[in-house]
This record gives C-alpha cells, structure tokens and sequence, in this order.
DNA sequence: TGACAATACTTCGTATGCGAAATATACTGT
DNA sequence: ACAGTATATTTCGCATACGAAGTATTGTCA
C-alpha cells in the first residue's frame, strides 16, 4: 500500500467533500449576517430557479402570471431527487419563501410558488451569495478556477450526474 | 441581475456540491459491490488515519502495541469536528471495525483502536476507493485535475478550513 | 372499459455533519 | 488544597440528502 493515498490532502474526494462543507458553512454565516436567516444554503438551488423563472416571464412580458413550477422540475433544476425536494420545500414553505399549489390540470402535482416575501429577499440574498463566492474563490486565478470547475463537470458526467437540468 | 449567475453548471458551488455528493454515492455502491458494505463513505477518513499509523508503527518496529488515537485527533485527521466525530465512531463500532478503548493516562480521552475485522477489510477497501476514484476521474488531464486540487485547497484556506491535519 | 404501466409526490428509515450546551476530568495559580 | 480555567467527549436539536416503498392519479392498450 502506498502511503500517498492515504494523505486526506491529495485526496480529490477529500478536497471536494471538504470544501462544500466549508462554502455551505459560509454560506450559512453570510444569509444570517446579512439578515435573511430564513433563507438555509439548501434553499438557493430551488431559489435560482424560481428567480430565474420570474426573470424570464418579465422579459417575455408575463405581468401577473406567477404560475410556479411542478416539484420534480425544480429538483431536476437544483439537482435533487424528488425524495429530497419534499423536505426542501417543507422548510421552505414553513419559513414562508414558497407556497405549494394544486396543479389543476394534473392532481398529482404540487406547483413551487415563490411568495411576495421570497421575492423581496432576492437581492439581499443573491449579494450574499455573491460576496461568499468572492471571498471563498479569493486568490484564485480565473483560469484555474475554469478549469477546476470543467473538472468537476466532468466528474458529473462520470459519476452519471452531468445530464441535470 | 445578471442570468449568468444564476445558471447552475456555471457555479462553482453547485459543481463542489454535486459532485461531492455524487462521489459519496459511488463509494457506497463501490463498498457494497466489493462485498464491504460494513464500510460507509464517511468511514474512509478515519479508517484512512487509522491504516496510516498502522502502516507508520509497523514501519517503526513496534509491533504487537496498538494504542489507538485519540477521537480528537482522528478528527482533525479527517477534517471532522469532535461533535461529529462520536456519531462516525458509535457507527463504526456498531459496524465492528473500530472500538473505543478508556486512556490510562487522561481519563476523558477515548483512544479509538482499529479491530481485526476493520484491519482485514482494508485490501478490499482500498482498492475499491482507488477504482472508484479512477472511474470518476476519467478522462480528466492529470495537469487539470492537480489544478483542481490546487483550486480547492486555496477555497479551503479562504474559508477557514485549511489548517486541517 | 378495465387491467396494467407510468408518473408525481410523500413517507420512512438511515447516513452525514454541525454548533451550543452539558459532563467529566485535568491543569494552574495562589 | 481550592477556585477557576482549559480540555475531551457526548448529548441534543437541527439541516441536509438519498433510496425503497407507499399513495394517488394519469395514460395506454387490448
């Protein structure tokens, strides 16, 4: 056996396992710091969704239509399986950021809105998380940080999680 | 707000996020397929650390005095805070591959030792580690992938982890 | 139409990890 | 020796995520 693989430093599984807890960790300290406490880590992959989803009706001119997005859309979006979104939205729903809806063209769907209140807190939170990211990829050459992040998308593809979204 | 920010392959967080998780689900598989399914991704640091010193005693002659180390010091091994750690070691006491054993100098100290059944495993576990790393890995140009490594490791620095070990 | 397959979610059990507070023990200065 | 502090670990509550199995509904085909 050899020695190197057992140094948690090289390890590429150390490293990345490691630095999600870390970021998510910050990410954590940012929401509360910049007083959105009700917003976890967890939330911002159903949160740029939806956000990004408002984005797009306005520029298509779709005042007024909030029609929200089917559960299982959201999770392939944000990268969850269905099994975890229900917990997700839980939360989320309890700390008031979105509110689930009847489809009315299929009664098996729970339609994802986001509330007046999640919607206000969208620049509080997106300055956030752009100030953590900063801070985290700080020092760091833009270069390499492409490259580590083309890696990564690869590592999806192998390990059967590139085709999200 | 810029759409860019909101595309998630292009976020670093998410890419260290999935990819983490989606490793961890490999390892699993990769366990249970190698006939190992005693061993849970999250064991890995700690069996690592414990190998380690195996592999350093017996280098060092000193055979037959298998102290142990300490839950803290394992911790810091695998990057893992004292909270964490008691449920990773009630776990892998359950499973058989470590045990919890009183030190006569300090009586709060826990030394965590490795058990016959845990030192056995360790051929197949590796192994096993290494073809799951080398099949996420794939494809990847060792240059890029050190760049990567490189890139993680300065995260972990700006986000405080980075004086593990 | 009625059986069977497919789809959308939820529930349940488990794993993983953290911080705050509790507990037990050791150390330190007076 | 004693009070006060420091250290080691555990306990507790919470957040996060998954897979297997269950429930409800829809779609399909004979």
């Amino acid at each position: 056996m050899n020695f190197t693989s057992l140094d948690t430093k090289d390890c590429p599984y150390y490293l990345i396992t490691r630095a999600s807890l870390s970021i998510t960790a910050e990410f954590k300290k940012a929401f509360i710091d910049a007083g959105v406490d009700s917003v976890k880590p967890a939330y911002l992959g159903v949160l740029m969704c939806l956000w990004k989803e408002c984005c797009l009706d306005e520029a298509l001119g779709k005042f007024g239509a909030p029609g929200g997005i089917k559960l299982a859309d959201l999770g392939r979006c944000a990268g969850l399986e269905p099994s975890s979104m229900t917990g997700v939205i839980d939360r989320m729903e309890r700390d008031g950021l979105v509110c689930r809806e009847d489809d009315p063209e299929d009664r098996r769907v729970q339609n994802v809105r986001i509330t007046d209140k999640g919607d206000e807190l969208r620049g509080k939170v997106v300055s956030a998380v752009d100030a953590t990211l900063k801070k985290a990829m700080a020092g760091i050459d833009p270069e390499k940080l492409e490259t580590a992040k083309e890696v990564l998308r690869q590592v999806l593809i192998n390990t059967h999680r590139g085709n999200m979204e």
